[in-house]
DNA sequence: GATGGGGATTCCAGCAGCTGGAAGGTCAAG
DNA sequence: CTTGACCTTCCAGCTGCTGGAATCCCCATC
């Protein structure tokens, strides 16, 4: 199939596909006219990559679990420790992202938010 | 002061500080010599922008919150709309970081984690 | 005056992960 | 034979820096 059909079956951008095959993650067959043509494995594919990047899963780290998808003497031990490398990553922005709404949260809850100039947010940007 | 004082000061490296000036946040006096000279009020609003993208804030949003401290006739309406905006996304990515999360747990927990290939993290990954 | 070291300057390139656009080739329908 | 929807490649740009190269400046020491 062409990469119009991969792209509405995978829900990847066209673009998107070609980038990853540009990078190395796949490498579909061509065509006498050069264009693509995928082969529904092909599609299997795109779509695991599609959910690993919707889990947050780096380009390196998707490689990786591809590298794993297609190898049938793989451990699931070693998945198991990307995943939780990852779980632990998005965990340590979870906090960060917390701490950051925890901050700001105090700083609009100290301001007015009326016309005058006064403004603790400023003033806390300004001298933490 | 030049630029390495500021840095110091700032707790932002120079390379920061000078690409701040390139895209048009901050332009400081010049020497003789060329060399950038900052005034303290300089080195305030540094760290003014150091904390703002400490706390999330894009470049942009720096850029208008930078106008907002310059600006002793704002009011803090403008800066804590800005800020509440900015809350919002925070707390959106913080849930589809948590979503994420959710899933890779569940994922993490119905994997062995063995030497079999047999793995629930790739099926899920394949086909959700 | 030469030299050495630690500044400073500019500019160019690259990171992730796409995305948009230009310039052109291909194919089926009318 | 033309139209329009596809496909191809390549180049540029987005965010927010960061590294490196080549060069210049200032100050201290010999």
């Amino acid at each position: 199939m062409n990469i119009g059909e991969a792209s509405r079956r995978s829900g990847l951008p066209a673009k998107t596909i070609r980038y990853y095959e540009q990078i190395g993650l796949m490498t579909p067959a061509r065509r006498d006219n050069d264009y693509r043509d995928y082969a529904e494995r092909d599609v299997h594919e795109l779509r695991f990559v599609a959910r690993a990047r919707a889990l947050g899963f780096s380009i390196e780290e998707c490689r990786r679990l591809l590298a794993l998808y297609r190898d049938r003497t793989r451990s699931s031990a070693d998945v198991r420790e990307a995943a939780e490398r990852h779980l632990a990553q998005i965990r340590s922005k979870i906090a960060e992202l917390r701490e950051m709404e925890r901050t700001l949260n105090r700083l609009i809850d100290a301001c007015h938010g009326d016309d005058k100039p006064d403004c603790p947010i400023l003033d806390g940007l300004a001298s933490e």
